[in-house]
DNA sequence: TAGATTGTTAATCGATTAACAATC
DNA sequence: TAGATTGTTAATCGATTAACAATC
């Protein structure tokens, strides 16, 4: 715990391009790769990519380069993909409805198992084979199912109020879609995806680039 | 542009954020704030605040703090929110009709005018007012209607067959959902919302916060 | 004017890059 | 063994924080 939480955001966040890249490799079955190779196809330094490697363990051998499969595999331990997690959505409006048909994410282990709204008209309906139940019910399902983790996608005025169920229902793990910065218990793990966030310094890079 | 192209990415990144957070207080009819009492709401420090917003000029006042409405319409300016964008979604699939839908995009200026798609069940269904066309006339309508962004929302097999048309089209701005990493030249702006990425950081926070 | 708070310079901290001895 | 490339330490670079004079 002590030597994970010296590991720096920046790493952290460079870990699923790494895992990303590996799987590419193995797919078009190369062996092994240097970190000079890797440089040059994933945009990192080689240096900055031995960096990174060597704080979660030696994985690679010198003269010979890293092991694809092999590091492919340890970084997907790394991330955790050696297990399944049971997902539910709150929020079953396009966006909710669009990551529940996400097929990428049931690839490496997600399973969206529930999805919950307040909309009488939406509760009831399934999207793919994951039912649309309601809000009301979210208690007793998060308690019987053993769910990890919850993506909120609702509107920004709902978020808090819903983390603050999810947080009481004993969820530890809230992925964040609506566009507002959710106030949780220390213990709670969140991640936002801030759409417009990212919509806005796009535009911002978009427009200097013209001037 | 010399002194434009000097701000890291760091800070801008951070622009979009206090710009929320602005527009929060002016809709709470709060006239001023200073950088502490910012500080204290948006979790920066308000040293780093200060600096910030001076990479872009000098929007306080000594012993007063900032305007809020000022503040927000100058970050505003900045982000190049003064003007309306016109954008395409490439990939009609549930991802692209979930953004076409997104209302939260179009409060800020952004239209989206078209969605584009190979398949032919789509082709020529409604979303919203939106219609979807067939990819081949692609490049005929971006030349006739000014489209300044695309949206791509394929998946990652035709991402860059797609990223490289848009190019040939003259398109200078591609928002990026496909989870791979797009080859363009040097004036073309990538922004990439990479959602597994972000699902792998969080199981891996998710993760290590139980050990 | 006195108090508050900015704008800005200097100090610190952390992340990236360079270098090279270790070793496969 | 010789060549290649890692793992790791040291140097550099950039971003954040602290401090304070300027000034409203």
């Amino acid at each position: 715990m002590d030597r994970k939480n010296r590991i720096s955001m920046a790493v952290i966040r460079r870990l699923p391009k790494y895992h990303r890249y590996l799987k590419d490799l193995l797919e078009r079955d190369i062996k092994r790769i240097s970190s000079k190779e890797l440089s040059d196809i994933i945009g990192f330094t080689a240096s900055q990519i031995r960096q990174d490697l060597n704080n979660f363990g030696g994985f690679g051998q010198q003269g010979y380069g890293y092991n694809v499969e092999e590091l492919y595999k340890e970084i997907g331990k790394i991330l955790g993909l050696d297990k399944n997690y049971k997902i539910i959505i709150i929020g079953a409006g396009n966006l909710g409805q669009a990551l529940a048909n996400y097929t990428n994410f049931q690839k490496e282990g997600f399973h969206v198992d529930a999805m919950f709204d307040i909309n009488p008209r939406l509760i009831g309906l399934k999207i793919r084979d994951v039912e649309i139940m309601d809000m009301d019910n979210i208690e007793e399902y998060v308690i019987k199912n053993n769910v990890d983790m919850a993506i909120i996608c609702t509107n920004k005025d709902s978020a808090q109020d819903v983390a603050n169920k999810l947080v009481e229902c004993g969820i530890k793990a809230i992925w964040n879609f609506a566009p507002t910065d959710l106030k949780v218990p220390d213990d709670v793990i969140v991640e936002n995806v801030h759409l417009v966030e990212s919509l806005l310094t796009f535009t911002y890079l978009y427009k200097t680039s013209k001037e």
